[in-house]
DNA sequence: CCCTGTGAACCTGTTCACAGCG
DNA sequence: CGCTGTGAACAGGTTCACAGGG
């Protein structure tokens, strides 16, 4: 229960239950068991109750969770409870809708700035975010203390710009570059690889049809 | 060998495996030994031979393998050595996004068709690709073969859209909207949930720190 | 001698089953 | 009585280590 490594796979999980918390809770849900979200989700009700209790326990006997309660204590764990500056590195086509996505910002974080190196798009806004030069990365990061970065740049540039993202001190880099990154271990990466969601489903429709 | 089943670990990783190929050959690299695999994707030299293991023997003791023939070998295995027809159905922000994707296209998918409901969105082009109505969702699946469908709608959409999506005879689904989606078991669904990503991001950055 | 392919050992995540509390 | 929390049993994926082939 305190600091335990904590698996990926209940991490993942994690996310999840917040999910549909925050859905339960927009619908006035007050209450629910691990039953009851097991069902929606397709896990197991003592999978979810082996999840939570890396960091506590939450529920009544007899009762279940309370929605809003748990909500606000899964945000807490996963460190979205208070509002997070994010930046977006790349203002292609990826990088505008990302910017533009809602998501994010539903969830709690704040798109601060964006960065790019064609000259048109400096200086203008996408949504209600500033693109700035790369260049301006450091001095962005550290006047507005970012601690997330989105990686949306063509993979050869990868690299480069997560080592400056690095150096800039940032904590974690969700890369949508098609590329492994080498990052200092205090720097977490994820990467997101969108053309091989495409493949792993094309493996499982094969394989369904048998 | 033949068709037991395939651990999802292991289809992720052969996407890696993949990309990692189809870099070397574009560097005209002709072999690669699983231990310099090993060290550029972060895993180890034997979940390489292990995770190939269950398709059968491509390499050569002593010298590694052939890349070209080893990527080749993986498309097939993934159903990507001949084209795909794929549909976006959402044109919003993402939705487009993921039309003007090069990534999808340089991995061998077709992108034959977008799908929204917003009059002033229908009979124009994103890209080289066509803008329908959502009704004739049916009709151009039937038309044009499609067997995956990529979800940019929004999540209360998702569920309705995706049964159209399952009836019409899609496989698989690739689903952006934030929701678990309810298919019959012959057709594959991933959920691409891009806020959770961020915030797992977030837990483990947190998590570094220590 | 190098590197693959693979059974065996290991380990970690999942499921089970039940004690315990409201 | 319902549902949580959790140790114990289980399952399956990963790592090890070595036989075998070029």
């Amino acid at each position: 229960m305190t600091t335990q490594p904590v698996p990926e796979p209940v991490v993942r999980r994690l996310c999840q239950y917040l999910r549909e918390l925050e859905t339960l809770a927009e619908r006035g849900v007050g209450k629910v068991s691990s039953g009851q979200m097991a069902r929606d989700l397709h896990v197991t009700d003592a999978q979810i109750r082996k999840d939570l209790a890396y960091f506590g326990q939450f529920g009544r006997p007899g009762v279940g969770y309370l929605v809003e309660p748990l909500r606000d204590e899964l945000r807490r764990i996963l460190g979205t409870d208070r509002p997070l500056n994010v930046i977006v590195v790349g203002a292609g086509d990826l990088g505008r809708a990302l910017l533009r996505y809602r998501g994010f910002r539903r969830k709690g974080f704040h798109l601060v700035a964006a960065f790019d190196v064609t000259k048109s798009k400096i200086g203008r806004k996408i949504g209600t975010v500033p693109v700035y030069h790369i260049d301006r990365l450091p001095e962005v990061i550290r006047e507005q203390d970012v601690k997330l970065a989105v990686l949306a740049v063509p993979a050869e540039a990868a690299q480069s710009v997560a080592e400056a993202l690095c150096e800039a001190g940032v904590r974690g880099i969700l890369n949508f570059a098609p590329t492994t990154l080498e990052t200092p271990d205090d720097v977490a990466v994820r990467l997101v690889d969108l053309a091989a969601h495409l493949e792993q489903l094309s493996f499982q429709a094969i394989r369904a049809k048998i």
